[in-house]
DNA sequence: CTAGCAAACCTGTTCAAACCTGTCTATTTA
DNA sequence: TAAATAGACAGGTTTGAACAGGTTTGCTAG
């Protein structure tokens, strides 16, 4: 990794790094609860005994790595619920265990049309870009979640089947498409899998799944995205700040 | 289907937003009807231990939204009449909204010592009031969930043991107790039933269950209580606005 | 009984001070 | 020479206070 390599070169830790490290400890502990406020960056400065740009550095790598999130003028805050893998709206998806790498892969990426869908969504065109992804432990090869997202087609989003996703990211995609989520709904309930599932996951048919629907809209009230998930419950809690 | 409703708070919130979403959540709940006037800004500068400025900007971006109207040397008033039944605090509502009778057991009221419980709250003391109760529909007599509360001891609430819960609720047993919920985390998961659970569930052992674990705190960021949940998935949804 | 008035609330408005992060640069250190 | 420091500055956030003026209540003088 990266991070050893970097150590390797300048035996005594770097001290952003270091100021990252004790910060992170502190997150992933629970000293430092999900949504609670750090100290403030010369508060950092006075405890480390190290300058505010340090202190700075240390705070954006852990910014990068989601685990917390920094306002000017207000403070950093934690944005990890002990084990989270996409800290975006609602429900936080956590993984039961850290330390390992997900694997993305893309199952579809295409333009469908789904009437009932339209219907329940409201919507007055049937048209998506359906986008299913498939969720795998690295080392083990073993299947945690099945994701089918379905965007409503608009200017500029049918591009994306040919050219695909920006850094494979489907809400960097949207983003970039000017379609930003602000707010929305979220189901869970439980789901006993059916065969084609089963088999994408690796399990056998009927296997208990955590389903999550989520349906995402914009500022002016547009449907921004519709996901269905399936996820492994021996890798997925659903975390929740009220 | 009942479904158990909740409502985000964004992480890292300015201090006016953390105003505006406790109020509208309290709004858009029911908790404050319709035509309902509202505390006065010192009273809310009290409640959320912030400025009056603060608490201004927090109502503005109420009265744009149109949640309240402000009416000078009077006050404010709730001014949004679709009524969400939604509860934070307390699902029994969602589910007497399905035209179901609910019966509530109470199995358990006795104080206990839970070192490992008090150690992953960070609590000092090992003491709690424990409430576990399990819910079942009249008609059917099939059952629900299973409910596990445990409050941390402090003083009036050891009374409880004696007396029994107020009305029958432990929330309005706490809230007499000057113990208000006012935000707080809940974790969902998938859990088969151990043996004493579906028993108690009369189902098979095994049998996948939603399990919801939600730890409400006061203003001043004490926990008041604890609660570990056990959800017949055939009955029970997890639906969140965010 | 009533008109007037003052006290005690309430919201509306303004402002400076204190803190916060974001950004940049010159300088020192290993 | 790269890393770390120290400082300055811009601009967002929150506070605390002051003052103006609307609303209600209750007392009091007429």
């Amino acid at each position: 990794m990266a991070k050893i390599k970097a150590r390797a070169l300048s035996p005594a830790a770097a001290k952003p790094e270091r100021v990252a490290q004790i910060l992170e400890r502190d997150i992933l502990s629970g000293r430092l609860r999900y949504g609670s406020q750090l100290e403030s960056e010369n508060a950092l400065v006075r405890r480390f005994a190290v300058s505010r740009n340090t202190v700075r550095k240390g705070l954006e790598t852990l910014a990068d790595k989601g685990l917390i999130t920094t306002r000017v003028g207000i403070g950093s805050f934690v944005t990890f619920d002990g084990h989270t893998i996409d800290n975006a709206l609602g429900w936080t998806r956590a993984l039961s265990t850290q330390n390992e790498t997900i694997e993305t892969k893309l199952l579809r990426l295409e333009c469908v049309s789904d009437a009932s869908l339209a219907m329940t969504l409201k919507l007055s065109l049937p048209d998506f870009l359906a986008v299913d992804r498939v969720r795998s432990l690295k080392a083990a090869g073993r299947v945690v979640s099945i994701e089918r997202s379905r965007v409503p087609l608009r200017s500029g989003i049918e591009s994306v089947v040919g050219d695909g996703l920006l850094k494979g990211s489907l809400s960097a995609t949207l983003i970039a498409a000017g379609l930003r989520g602000e707010g929305g709904e979220e189901w869970a309930e439980i789901e006993c899998l059916n065969a084609v599932d089963a088999a994408l996951a690796g399990v056998p048919p009927g296997t208990a799944f955590l389903r999550t629907r989520r349906l995402v809209r914009d500022s002016e009230d547009h449907v921004v995205e519709y996901v269905v998930s399936l996820l492994d419950p021996r890798h997925f809690a659903l975390h929740l700040a009220f």
